[in-house]
DNA sequence: CGGCATCCGCGAGGATACTG
DNA sequence: CAGTATCCTCGCGGATGCCG
């Protein structure tokens, strides 16, 4: 076995995928509050700034782990939820929180 | 549920085991190849520094998810290997790993 | 309200040399 | 061989302000 197949490998994307100081705790928010408001995440999630929530959710979309929904109404309302596929990340993340809370 | 359930959480606990660059790649590494010695593990990583790979192990031995083994020769030989607890972490990052390969 | 655009600070990690 | 000791770089994330 060479180290090369690291890179590439399933676990190298998705770590990269959940990596980033707040990528984790948004996940985690999301996991437990279904549909909630860009501002309210932010209200919810001490301390994060506006540029850095807005940076995460985008690449959370990006790689499929989150969906976004748009009410076009003044002024705008923007959703946030876990898709289907992170719905099933965070079923490995919890297994992972059951083996670091012992 | 509150934000602040994540810190403190066992999730927060499991990703600080494995936060780092190149803690994963290591664990990785360690998971397909049993008591290997330091030179050898730095040579098979390509382009980590002796430093990192020092630190990293110590980090590594501290949270107990490899052990040390040491032999009092001239020159002095040191391997390293996952603990049990290191075995079941790579367990589950194997499950990650089928996530993100698809 | 839900973001961008800028500027900036800090600390993980890199390069190199040295040691028991 | 298996690490330390120093110094330095670079980019993530923080702070603030502005806009449709």
């Amino acid at each position: 076995m060479k180290y090369e197949d690291f890179e590439g490998c399933g676990l190298k994307k998705a770590l990269d995928m959940i990596s980033g100081k707040w990528t984790p705790p948004i996940l985690y928010f999301l996991f437990n509050n279904q549909d909630i408001r860009f501002n309210d995440l932010w209200r919810e999630i001490p301390r994060i700034s506006k540029k850095v929530l807005a940076e995460r959710l985008k690449h959370l979309e990006n790689v499929d782990l989150i969906s976004k929904r748009k009410v076009d109404s003044f002024p705008v309302e923007v959703y946030y939820s876990l898709s289907e596929k992170g719905k099933s990340l965070g079923d490995i993340l919890s297994v992972l929180d059951k083996f670091g809370s012992k």
